[in-house]
RNA sequence: GGCGUCGUGGCCAAAUUGGUUUAAGGCACCGGGCUUUCACCUCGGAAACUGGGGGUUCGAAUCCCCUCGACGUCACCA
């Protein structure tokens, strides 16, 4: 059996699109499932659009995703060049063999001129194709246009009607008409530039793909590209085409609609995990063996190294997949509290530059994500939820001073508490709470009246991470000077 | 418009590929427990006659026909 080759192929016109880098998890999946090769190749020939940036950007997201390949435009590899602009004297040149095979011709029409005729078909209320009125050029016409300086474009035959079939690895069998092509194709740009189509099937050759997976809105490029393998007289990949993401209002993800949403990138910066991402991205079309379940006792959480294990084609869905960032949050604030607290941690840190984190230990630092991170569906808010742990003391809001700080009792709660300190085991949360508890129950407080004002004493807000991790975070000296404070202007100073 | 694909609770989705499924599970939602609130965790609940209509069959979400809807595609963009 041949060895499994699959890729992912980006143009790189704009940032990582979250499709692409579904349609990338798929295909390094199924790559990795079946121990075959993943390769990154870029589809640059658009030179209008195209831009290093965005290769930088689409790579570093694939990265950042946990993804890696085996070959590909920025590590090589066998079968170079990885990178269409690369090898466009090469694309001309099998288009000139089509040339003298008679599989394609020259083509003199003009932009112009192709307008118009789509417009006449539009009036006419006809479907819009090339009408093939090059196909046929005496050689006469033809060097009469090549005197006027036409620039001419390859064009590939294309014979119709005719069926063109093939076994889809998602959707089954389809057929597509080649009547339903829009007419002979280019091949050949009349700027010497091979289209997409045709250096698309040079490549899967070269690069010898034995499967395409991609979205559905190649289909129809789908047979298109099987002729081209036919006259080349290759043999063609499997293809396979998945359904496209679609928001809730059966819109599909697109940058002009949704904005940043669509771009990997925008997770990233909002503090989103890359497991999560990885495990929603998969989960959206696809589903685990009914009989599995991963270590977690589930069938919807799931790591990429679990994925490749049991990956099928088979079971990615036919339908289109619904962006749903509900789940996807929910996904993230799994991760956010099951990942390492060292992996949390470290990936917090640029989400507290604010702060002065010269101010606390590693140890510390980790004992703070620690006691925040379960409140947190992204590592951006982090930052409020952290913020009552930095400096000495703590700005207490007026309303809250008034509220909570200003009665007998939370005065006795916070006056007891400080004269307790000695006795508190900071290093342990729940021992800390503990003494809290006791002490209430001494002065026969209980419930909010015992710990708000301490709340609000020691981080100015009555909610956030238990108290007991938030006293041994904050450590004694901390927590001595705000109570100090809160006892001292607790009747109404605005300061702190 | 032509051609193509898809259609199971509010959303995603399973159903050993026609047979104990009185249609899994997750998200969201509602309620109980745990908790100082929120959250987390935990337990439970409500929610679909499988787009609609016909067939085939002892039996259909699964097969056939019709119909509706959504989306895709009809470039010298990729």
């Amino acid at each position: 059996m041949t060895e499994v080759r699959v890729r992912i192929a980006p143009s790189p016109t704009g940032n990582l699109h979250l499709g692409t880098a579904r349609t990338a998890l798929y295909n390094y999946l199924f790559a990795k499932k079946h121990k075959g090769k993943f390769v990154l190749r870029l589809e640059d020939t658009d030179n209008e659009r195209s831009d290093e940036k965005y290769t930088k950007d689409i790579i570093d997201g694939l990265k950042w995703l946990g993804l890696s390949w085996d070959e590909g435009c920025d590590i090589g590899g066998p079968y170079p060049p990885y990178r269409q602009t690369e090898k466009i004297d090469h694309y001309e040149h099998i288009a000139d063999k089509l040339l003298t095979n008679g599989f394609a011709y020259l083509c003199y029409a003009t932009p112009e001129e192709l307008a118009a005729m789509k417009e006449e078909q539009k009036q006419k209320g006809k479907s819009i194709r090339y009408d093939n009125r090059s196909r046929d050029l005496s050689d006469e016409a033809r060097s009469k246009y090549e005197a006027e300086g036409r620039l001419p474009s390859f064009r590939f035959r294309i014979d119709e009607p005719q069926d063109v079939r093939w076994d889809d690895e998602i959707k089954g069998p389809i057929t597509v008409n080649t009547s339903d092509l829009g007419g002979d194709m280019v091949i050949i740009k009349s700027n010497g530039v091979a289209t997409y189509n045709f250096a698309v099937v040079i490549d899967d050759i070269d690069m010898q793909m034995t499967h395409v997976l991609r979205g559905e809105d190649h289909i129809h490029n789908t047979a298109k590209q099987l002729l081209l393998f036919e006259a080349l007289n290759c043999k063609a990949p499997h293809y396979g085409h998945t359904g496209l993401i679609f928001d809730s209002n059966d819109r599909k993800l697109s940058k002009r609609e949704h904005g940043e949403l669509v771009h990997i990138d925008f997770y990233r910066i909002e503090g989103y995990m890359p497991e999560a991402i990885v495990n929603y991205l998969i989960k959206t079309s696809w589903t685990p063996p009914n009989d599995w379940t991963s270590a977690n006792g589930t069938d919807e959480i799931f790591s990429l190294i679990e994925a490749e294990q049991i990956f099928d084609i088979k079971r990615v869905s036919k339908a289109h997949a619904r962006f749903d960032m509900d789940k996807l949050n929910w996904y993230n604030a799994h991760y956010l509290r099951s990942l390492p607290l060292s992996t949390v941690t470290e990936r917090a840190r640029p989400y507290l530059t604010d702060f002065d984190l010269s101010e606390c230990s590693n140890a510390e630092l980790e004992k703070l994500v620690g006691a925040v991170r379960d409140g947190l569906t992204k590592l951006s808010e982090i930052k409020a939820a952290a913020r009552f742990f930095f400096g000495n003391l703590v700005d207490v809001p007026l309303d809250v001073k008034e509220q909570v700080l200003s009665s007998d009792d939370a005065r006795k709660v916070l006056g007891e508490t400080l004269s307790s300190l000695s006795k508190m085991p900071f290093e342990d949360p729940k021992g800390v709470k503990h003494v809290v508890d006791t002490l209430g129950k001494e002065l026969g407080i209980k419930g909010k009246n015992l710990y708000w004002p301490l709340r609000a004493a020691l981080s100015g807000s009555t909610q956030g991470p238990d108290l007991g991790s938030m006293m041994s975070v904050l450590g004694p000296n901390k927590v001595q000077a705000r109570l100090k404070a809160a006892l001292s202007n607790g009747n109404g100073g605005s300061h702190v």
